[in-house]
DNA sequence: TACACACCCGGTAGTTACTCCAGGGTCAAG
DNA sequence: CTTGACCCTGGAGTAACTACCGGGTGTGTA
C-alpha cells in the first residue's frame, strides 16, 4: 500500500500522514526500491485509530498515550478513564462557551436591520457599548497581586 | 497609563497587548522618556473592544475589519451583517460537532468501569472498533478522482 | 548607599496540528 | 518521448498567542 492509497482508505491527507510519522504517531513503514513508503494493514489500522481519536478532538499527545495503552494491555486503565474524563470536561467547557457565544451573536445580529450606514449600525454600537461596560472578572477575584504598591502617581 | 495598568484594566496579558500592536490592531502609543509605552483612554477603549470581539471568538482579521467600520462610520453596514452572519454560521457548525463529540465521549466513558487492566478496557476496545468500522464519507461522494487509472498491482 | 523587586524593553522561538510549496524523482499509458 | 499521476525531502507558513532571554528603570527599604 502506498501513501496515497492509505490516505484514500483512511480519509487522511498525505501530508498529514507524513506529519504523523515525523511526530512519532505512525511507525516508519518499509520502503520500496524506489523509496516510496510501503504500508501494511497494521498501519491502516493504526492510522484509522488516530483519525478516530482526532475526530473526537483528542490531542495528538493524548492519542500517543492511548496508543501506548494499546501496545501495553497489561497497564492499568484508570489512566484512560482520566484521560477521557479530562477530554469530556474540556469539550463541555467549550460547549458552554459556544452556546453563550451563539446567543450573543444572535442578539448582536438582531441589532441591525441593514440598509443604512455603519454610523448608525446597531451591531457596532452594541459591540462598542459592551466593550465599555465589560466587567472584568479578573479584578473581582484572584488578582495576581502586585502592580507595584504605589501610593499615587500619574 | 503604562502597559501593565492597561493590561489589568482590560484583563489582557501584556505580551498580548504588544502582540496586538505589532499586528496593527492597536495603534502605537506615545513613549515616556524612559521608553515605556504611555497609553490614553482611547487605547483602553479600543483594547476593550478587541477583547470583547475576541470573547465572541471573532478572528483578529475580522476585528480589524470591524475597527475600520468604527473609524469610517459612513460605510455601508451590510458588510458588518455579513461578517456577523459568517461568524454565527461558524459557531453553529462547531456547536453541532461539539455536541456529537460530547455524546460520543459520554458513551465511551460508559464502556469502562475501571479497576482492571487496559487489555480489557472497554474504552480502548470501543476506540479500536470504531476506528475499524469507520465509514469514510469521502469515499461515498466527491472523490478527487484519479489515484492512477491502474488495472491491478501490489 | 546598596539592594531587592516590580516593572518595562525588544527580539526570538515555541506552541498545535496541520497545510503548502519548491524542486526534484518514478512509472505507466498514449 | 512526452504527459500526467504519483512519490520524495526539506522548509516555510498559518492563528493567536505564550514563553523566554538579557538587559534597563524606578522605588521602597535596610
Amino acid at each position: 500500500m502506498r501513501i496515497g492509497e492509505l490516505g484514500q482508505a483512511t480519509c487522511v491527507d498525505i501530508e498529514t500522514i507524513r506529519y504523523y510519522e515525523k511526530a512519532g504517531l505512525l511507525p516508519e513503514p518499509a520502503r520500496n526500491a524506489n523509496g516510496y513508503r510501503a504500508y501494511g494493514p497494521a498501519h491502516l489500522e493504526r492510522l484509522a485509530f488516530i483519525r478516530h481519536c482526532r475526530a473526537l478532538d483528542i490531542s495528538l499527545a493524548d492519542v500517543k498515550r492511548l496508543l501506548e495503552f494499546v501496545a501495553h494491555p497489561e497497564a492499568d486503565c484508570g489512566d484512560i478513564d482520566q484521560l477521557i474524563d479530562g477530554q469530556l470536561a474540556r469539550v463541555r467547557a467549550r460547549l458552554n462557551s459556544m452556546q453563550v457565544l451563539e446567543r450573543q451573536l444572535v442578539a448582536l445580529r438582531g441589532q441591525c436591520d441593514s440598509g443604512h450606514a455603519a454610523g448608525e449600525c446597531g451591531i457596532l454600537h452594541e459591540l462598542v457599548a459592551a466593550a465599555h461596560g465589560e466587567a472584568c472578572a479578573c479584578h473581582l477575584n484572584a488578582v495576581p497581586e502586585p502592580l507595584r504598591t504605589r501610593k499615587r502617581s500619574a
